[in-house]
DNA sequence: TTGACATGATACCATTTGGTACTGCATATA
DNA sequence: TATATGCAGTACCAAATGGTATCATGTCAA
């Protein structure tokens, strides 16, 4: 059986707003940890933590040059999230969704 | 100033394998929370609690009949995240990406 | 009315998560 | 060499999370 597609670290990678914030500007260019925790009011030690998890995730990747750590955004990890979400597509405009919601908002109103 | 879009609260709710499958389940069809349970392996108080941060998010619809709840799929609730990803799809395959991906593999294998 | 059924609500527990503080190592640099 | 820098790693803490158990409430059916 293959490995399953890494769905559950990507999806709680991206759980966190920090974390998402981080791979917005990552999306720009390549950043040590210092430069990423001088924008997000936390310690480096917490900034870490959260690059850890996007590596995990497989959304960012990080190099080593000299004593520094560099992260850069893997945009390809966001693919197995992305085909997830396009299952659901197909529910958005159709007439069934449509009449689900019609059905729900007359109980809820 | 305008609410901001729900991002949160749905990124949240899909950060869970459960609630990702009872997702799938009711894009099928409307559901009571007995019938859930069934497919979930714990108990119906722990399948109501994903189901509210479901509704948290925006992401499903629930409405009573007699002494049954019955859940349907928001799938429109997912297009906020699916907006907010599609702006990582430019970073796919362009070559800046592409040159990304080289360097980092060059370190880490 | 009586009882069974589906759910809501709450209290409670273990684990995970998000964060800080601290120590130590490797690397630039004077 | 001596010193400051950038980071890794660990220990530790508070709060959120995911789950169970239990009890109360409303509804269907005999």
């Amino acid at each position: 059986m293959p490995a399953a597609r890494p769905l559950q670290p990507a999806f709680k990678a991206l759980a966190d707003p920090t974390r998402r914030d981080i791979l917005r500007r990552l999306s720009a260019r390549e950043m040590t940890i210092a430069e990423i925790t001088a924008h997000c009011d936390m310690t480096r030690a917490a900034v870490k933590k959260h690059l850890v998890v996007l590596k995990d995730g497989n959304l960012i990747h990080m190099r080593h040059e000299g004593r520094e750590t560099l992260s850069t955004l893997n945009a390809q990890g966001l693919k197995p999230v992305t085909d997830w979400l396009s299952y659901f597509e197909a529910f958005w405009d159709d007439k069934l969704s449509t009449l689900q919601t019609l059905l729900t908002d007359e109980t809820e109103t």
